[in-house]
DNA sequence: TCTGGGGTCCTAGGACCC
DNA sequence: TCTGGGGTCCTAGGACCC
């Protein structure tokens, strides 16, 4: 059930892969950690997590292995074991929830946890100490009266920490920082803001709300506006996440030179996509299909299925034809991926939820 | 520097229908 | 012969997040 809480609490784990990595391998504590890929700097691959000893010599999240190599030549690079963190980020859940408090999972390592207290530090501070007790992990915690101040005071808290980021000392603590700061800006939109004359939160929560719905849309204009001032819903949400869709994709270590190379990888692909969907025991009613060209031209095509399937024949069919109707032959194939959306269950409660623009998991 | 993988949501434009 | 207005469905593309 979602419920509406006096204040809202973040929890985010510090350097989490490099950190269960570490666990695993108590002799790298303190060293340069890399984790991507098939933790082989030379493969294309980026990186997951780095440690902060890493990250000291430069290395970031999304950077390419091969450019982490050189900035960190002694650093340790390990594969993404995902199945490892997926299981540790249920020790974490419960060590939350066993505190007997709402948590709304939010990825591998971050979630949202109601706090009905006049006191929530103290609770930040029970938090971090039974995760440390049950996991060995350490994490950060935001606090705030909306979800969106308390993702973004969670970065101001780290690493270890907490800090508390309410209407009180929003303007104070944000109001100079640019937009990039905030929680789903991203470089994309803080371009269009700054053309806009809009460069800074302060600037963005003072802005005229039809210039930003003219810019924008209607949708998301207002909401970058409440976004500016920290606005938005102090909800916690303790359901289970439906998936809408599961997908595969991969980069070729080798760029794919012919169809029928293509067609057996895409082949490969849908398999694994549908072995998803077979544990979510719904029929697919769409597929896409994403394939990059090199160097690194990126296509998207999708088809509707005229029926909803759970027959994995009818789902390949249906995705090597939308493959035959769109691969240009010629060109050299970087990554192939495939998607398959799945039919929602039926909704218990019919007024319509209020979904927020940025959400996912993991 | 040479750019992963798994997701979600929003917007725009064309097709089609009334 | 040149032309409405609204609504819905579908697809492509964009943006963001972890």
């Amino acid at each position: 059930m979602a419920r509406s809480f006096p204040y809202v609490l973040h929890v985010d784990l510090d350097e989490f892969l490099a950190a269960v990595e570490v666990l695993r391998r108590p002799e790298l504590a303190g060293r340069e950690v890399v984790v991507g890929g098939r933790g082989d700097p030379t493969e294309r691959a980026v990186v997951s997590t780095a440690s902060y000893a890493a990250r000291e010599r430069g290395v970031r999240s999304g950077m390419p292995l091969r450019v982490a190599a050189r900035k960190a030549p002694d650093a340790v690079f390990l594969p993404v074991d995902g199945p490892h963190y997926l299981a540790v980020s249920a020790e974490v859940v419960a060590a939350v929830r066993g505190l007997g408090l709402v948590v709304e999972v939010l990825g591998w390592d971050e979630m949202f946890v109601g706090a009905d207290t006049d006191d929530p530090e103290a609770l930040a501070d029970r938090i971090r100490a039974a995760v440390l007790d049950r996991t060995r992990l350490h994490c950060s915690v935001g606090i705030g009266d909306t979800r969106v101040r308390a993702k973004i005071a969670t970065d101001l808290g780290k690493p270890r920490g907490r800090f508390r980021l309410t209407a009180q000392n929003w303007a104070e603590v944000m109001g100079g920082r640019p937009t990039t700061a905030l929680w789903g800006v991203g470089s994309r939109v803080s371009a269009r803001l700054a053309a806009l004359g809009i460069t800074t939160v302060s600037d963005l929560a003072a802005a005229d709300e039809a210039v930003l719905v003219a810019e924008l849309g209607p949708r998301m204009g207002a909401w970058y506006g409440s976004l500016g001032r920290g606005e938005g819903s102090a909800e916690v949400d303790d359901t289970p996440w439906v998936a809408r869709s599961h997908s595969r994709e991969t980069t070729y270590q080798e760029n794919l030179t012919t169809p029928e190379q293509v067609a057996a990888a895409i082949r490969v692909l849908t398999d694994q996509a549908l072995d998803d969907v077979a544990v979510e025991g719904r029929p697919v009613w769409r597929i896409g299909l994403k394939i990059r060209y090199a160097p690194f031209f990126t296509v998207n095509r999708s088809r509707k299925l005229p029926a909803e399937t759970s027959d994995r024949e009818d789902v390949h069919a249906a995705v090597q034809r939308l493959l035959a109707d769109h691969l240009e032959e010629g060109r050299e194939v970087r990554l192939l991926g495939v998607r398959a959306e799945m039919t929602m269950p039926e909704e218990d409660d019919g007024d319509d939820t209020e979904r927020t623009p940025i959400r996912g998991r993991v």
